[in-house]
DNA sequence: CCGTATCCGTCATGATACTG
DNA sequence: CAGTATCATGACGGATACGG
């Protein structure tokens, strides 16, 4: 299926790494996986990572997006360290956001996991309907 | 930061494939994304990645975890076709979970995430200490 | 143009109790 | 052992209106 190999003791180490932490409840790991998971920011490290856009251009890009969950999740992305936020005093004040250091390392295993879901996303289909097909 | 380096033409190229579909409201690719990102479901593809467990043991494995959202991850994932859930007619029974190879495919770049999110949680925690400071 | 504030509905998650 | 059912709640997310 995958020509990569992951060795048995990689496996062990990284799910500990998951586990890690003063109590299993606030392991760093799965903390700053939580930043990377919501419904928008991918989608948006994914766009930045492209090129610097202001917020009207994000808001035209992501039809989808409400005005809102754009400033929340771009708030998120900064305060995580991935995002750089820049104003320009002209008039009316222009805002462009773009990734930083962090976010351009952290969108190289992002984009792996994006990549697998539009090489797969098939086969997740599929075994979604022989799936819902078997419960009838 | 880090040595590879993703070329502009793919960055646009994924971005495409993250807002392609009938509208841009269901994408494929967002859509499959959705199933690998929950809370629980990142911890338990890396736990199965490791070899079988038993419902109990993941129970056991995974203490602040509620019976229900492991019934209900699982069985996502299962319908995802990442997990085979396989049932033992022992007294009383007893359930297998094991990775499919469509979920150890997924696993190679999943497993990219975690190993960054391991290696730069303290940047990122950083990040969030500077943020917040800079907001008082 | 770039947000913030408010309201409100829905969904995800957890606690608890019960079953084959 | 391995679930299901039910209920409660808090987070998430959208719509709308307002402000610098």
């Amino acid at each position: 299926m995958d020509g990569k190999i992951v060795n048995l003791k990689s496996k062990i180490e990284i799910y500990k790494a998951m586990t890690d932490g003063a109590n299993f409840a606030d392991c760093p790991v799965r903390d700053v996986m939580q930043g990377m998971n919501g419904k928008w920011s991918p989608l948006l490290v994914t766009a930045l990572a492209e090129k610097p856009y202001r917020f009207g251009e994000l808001r035209r890009l992501v039809p989808d997006i409400s005005q809102r969950m754009l400033t929340q999740t771009l708030h998120e992305l900064q305060r995580d360290g991935y995002v750089h936020r820049e104003v320009f005093p002209t008039k009316p004040p222009s805002v462009e956001y773009s990734l930083t250091d962090l976010g351009r390392s952290m969108f190289v295993p992002l984009y792996q996991l994006v990549q697998w879901a539009e090489l797969n996303h098939d086969a997740v289909r599929e075994a979604r309907a022989a799936f819902d097909a078997a419960q009838a």
